[in-house]
DNA sequence: TTGCTCAATGGA
DNA sequence: CCATTGAGCAAC
């Protein structure tokens, strides 16, 4: 018997491993590996992932499999091998590992349906009001009319209706209607003459098709002609045209024309530091590089080289970038190069357009893929190269299940493909660069710019001293000078705000009463444009109050420092100046963040202030001055990565500045400007700061010295929550083998989110095979607490966010 | 995760 | 006495 080993789509533990079901005869040419199917488990139907087929089983019953979702597989031998890479390296359920690798569209979802078995009229009551004429109709529709539980099992037992469970997938093509001609053009001409003359825009239409060969989509000709469906529809029903349905993709990117550029010669250094990387690719060995090059080092004219390589080699090429740097800009340069060949892959496209991008590569229409962290998983079969660009970016570690790191899956599919990763970064993470000194990644260094220009010259402004010599705005007086200077010459200034930890708070002057949210332990942020308070954590917002809500003084008044006041305090500072202001508000909006950078490129302003979003891949030759606001805003996060997270924002702020024919300045902020971040930033030390961190690193045995498993533990009561806490961090220490240590449990940073109280304990390790066992007696010590209490627990191995 | 069974609870 | 609730468990 032919048997398929199928994942089904529910996650929990006792089936995260694949279950057995019988192919039926009529499916035995079908079903095969990587394809997904709708099985019965248990009284229900739910979708399934074929991973293997099988001869035998340990299970003598098996279930057949009721249906087949897809044709062809649309996961490959390799992605189902990750998969399971992947549930071990992150501990999350198999099924999570499969979809994580898919576009949304394939998630399933579930209808229970109800189906009469009997008349209508001989129904009860009830039954006839929910179903309302209907002799199918939703599950949901019984219980809105008012029936129980108990009376709708009793319908059940007296056959009177039945419970269908149906999977529908989402994964729809996208289709324009088009009309063609239906008869030969003497036909057509027989029925001009015959046609009414009444019938003035038929007549219109069919003169229109007669020079038409192709067909035309519906929405062309209405509007060339200017007609409506009406007149087409009745030539239909004659039988003269049809209409037929044709596939199209949402290309997002399709109507923007890219300028074919050709590859450019490498300076010396770049050849020096492309040459291991084409080794690698021609002779088919698994190689991770880290590419360290300052700035417009060139890096990007490397990654092309190299996937050209790829691509005369007939394969294929995965890039990945930032989410915030997959501008349409970034996007042109490998469009200009390798033309239609490329996919893009980002968050800002629907669900359809993903999932367009994705059949593109499936179809293999592409060969390369620029994208977001998911496009790790792009399903190419002959991968050639992997590029991560940005390296150090956070964005690479995914937040929720499945917690993995982009980077470590591009090493895991690189080594099975036989090709290299290229790592990139001006500011490598201590991880990665460590690994290369020690010979793990091969270490390649740019140390030059191609235009040879000097980075920008970077002064450090000690806040403390502004205030001493009473200068109480946010601007210092150098920052102020060179602000003028720069709209008095017409060039451009970029201004960031780290606006975690300097949101605007509110507080009553007279009592000190601070706004904070009622389900979290953080205040409530200010934004003027809506005059409303918001907490940032769980999305809760109410108006400003006009009175202190503890002692009813009229003097409250938000106070900090966040991105809108600084625009008010610049248009006080600066009235002439035209203010462009990006950040989470104003960039929500599909597209809006494009826009706002097109309207500052063609100068339409001064002075662009943002967040962190504007420290990465601006490009613009007319700004001269980056200034920093506050540089330690970020400095004093309960993150041991806060220092190199400093670090590697300074840098790449700096960057900004007088990228072409203009010099540029940049102008840093600072109540502490000792701190090595923001002083070996100033000066471009990338080595020093690496030295002095990796000191600290290991004084405190952080990584690279040790890996960490974070184990996050949250209830909604305070009591059960410290008592899982203790209880989690004694199994755990029980468990642990070799050297490691537990830290913990502790209150989390935040103590309270969403009024949940939150602990963690932190575990650090040299060896994973020293804490996989403490790890799998704490899950499964506390699953069915998990599954039914409000209890959560969960594990973060290699996590990147602490609060 | 969902749905089923069985036992305990409790109101009338 | 029966309906409702919840704990426990199985799912190929």
């Amino acid at each position: 018997m032919k048997i398929a080993k199928v994942v089904v789509d529910v996650a929990a533990s006792p089936i995260d491993s694949a279950l057995d079901y019988e192919i039926p005869e009529h499916f035995q040419d079908i079903v095969q590996a990587g394809i997904r199917v709708i099985v019965p488990l248990g009284p229900r139907k739910v979708m399934g992932f074929v991973v293997g087929l099988t001869n035998h089983s340990e299970f003598d019953q098996l279930k057949p499999i009721q249906e087949v979702m897809d044709y062809t597989p649309i996961l490959t031998k390799e992605l189902i091998n990750l998969s399971s890479w992947l549930r071990q390296e992150t501990l999350c359920f198999r099924i999570s590992a499969l979809q994580a690798m898919l576009p949304a569209v394939f998630k399933a979802s579930y209808d229970k349906e109800v189906w009469l078995l009997d008349e209508m009229d001989s129904l009860p009551a009830s039954l006839q009001k929910a179903a309302g004429g209907r002799e199918v109709f939703p599950f949901n529709d019984l219980s809105e009319a008012g029936l129980t539980d108990s009376q709708v099992k009793q319908y059940i037992k007296g056959q009177l209706i039945d419970i269908k469970y149906v999977v529908k997938g989402k994964n729809r093509v996208k289709t324009y209607t088009a009309v063609k001609k239906a008869v030969d053009d003497v036909n057509i001409l027989e029925e001009l003459e015959h046609l009414s003359l009444n019938a003035k825009k038929q007549r219109e239409v069919l003169t229109y098709m007669l020079h038409q060969d192709e067909p035309i989509l519906l929405k062309e000709l209405t509007e060339e002609l200017n007609t409506t469906k009406g007149p087409i529809d009745s030539l239909v029903k004659k039988g003269l045209l049809t209409m037929v349905k044709q596939e199209v993709y949402r290309d997002p990117f399709e109507t923007k024309e890219h300028q074919s550029t050709k590859p450019l010669s490498l300076t010396e250094l770049q050849q020096k530091a492309i040459e291991p990387i084409l080794d690698s690719i021609n002779e088919t060995y698994y190689q991770t590089f880290l590419l360290h090059g300052v700035t417009g080092s060139g890096k990007t004219e490397i990654y092309l080289q190299s996937i050209q390589r790829v691509l005369d080699l007939g394969k294929e090429a995965i890039v990945l970038v930032p989410e915030i740097a997959l501008t349409p800009q970034m996007v042109s340069r490998f469009k200009a190069r390798f033309g239609s060949d490329v996919a893009v892959l980002h968050s800002g496209l629907s669900q359809g357009e993903k999932y367009d991008e994705w059949r593109k590569i499936h179809r293999k229409e592409v060969r390369v893929v620029v994208g977001a962290r998911s496009a790790i998983f792009a399903p190419f079969e002959h991968l050639g190269i992997i590029i991560i660009d940005e390296e150090h970016e956070q964005t690479y570690k995914q937040e929720d299940y499945p917690k993995y790191h982009a980077r470590e899956v591009a090493k895991k599919r690189a080594s099975d493909h036989h090709c290299p990763v290229v790592l990139g970064s001006a500011t490598p993470t201590l991880e990665s660069y460590a690994r290369a000194l020690k010979g793990v990644y091969h270490l390649l260094e740019l140390t030059e710019r191609v235009n040879e220009q000097a980075m920008p010259e970077v002064e450090i402004v000690d806040m403390r001293q502004e205030l001493l010599q009473g200068n109480r705005s946010m601007f210092s007086e150098t920052l102020t000078d060179k602000i003028n200077e720069r709209i008095e010459r017409k060039e451009q200034v970029v201004l960031m705000l780290n606006r975690r930890g300097y949101s605007t708070f509110v507080m009553c002057r007279e009592c000190g009463e601070t706004i904070s949210c009622d389900h979290c332990d953080i205040s409530m942020t200010y934004h003027s444009k809506q005059h409303k308070l918001k907490c940032h954590y769980c999305n809760d917002e109410r108006p400003m109050p006009q009175i202190c809500p503890n002692c009813e003084s009229d003097a409250i008044r938000f106070f900090g420092t966040g991105t809108q006041k600084v625009e008010e305090a610049l248009n006080l500072h600066f009235p002439n100046a035209g203010i462009i202001r990006m950040d989470v508000d104003t960039t929500s909006r599909k597209g809006a963040h494009e826009k706002l950078l097109e309207k500052f490129g063609n100068g339409e302003a001064d002075i662009l202030l943002g967040t962190q979003m504007i420290a990465k891949g601006l490009d613009f030759e007319n700004v001269t001055l980056v200034g920093v606001i506050a540089a330690d805003s970020m400095l004093h996060l309960p993150d041991f990565r806060a220092s190199e997270k400093s670090f590697q924002l300074l840098t790449q702020v700096s960057g900004r500045a007088g990228r072409h024919q203009l010099p540029g300045e940049v102008v840093i902020q600072t109540y502490t400007p000792e701190h090595y971040s923001v002083e070996l930033a100033s000066q471009y030390d990338y080595e020093a700061f690496f030295n002095k961190e990796m000191q600290v690193r290991r004084q405190f045995q952080y990584p690279p010295y040790y890996y960490l498993a974070l184990i996050n533990i949250s209830h909604d009561n305070h009591v059960e929550a410290v008592k899982v806490a203790n209880e989690a961090a004694n199994i755990i220490a029980t468990h642990t083998t070799g050297n490691c240590q537990l830290m913990g449990p502790t209150p989390s940073p935040m103590l309270r989110i969403k009024d949940r109280y939150r602990y963690q304990c932190m575990l650090k390790y040299k060896r994973r095979e020293d804490v996989d066992q403490a790890l799998e007696s704490v899950l499964n010590h506390f699953q069915k607490q998990i599954n039914k209490s409000q209890l959560q627990l969960t594990i973060d191995l290699e996590p990147y966010h602490f609060m």
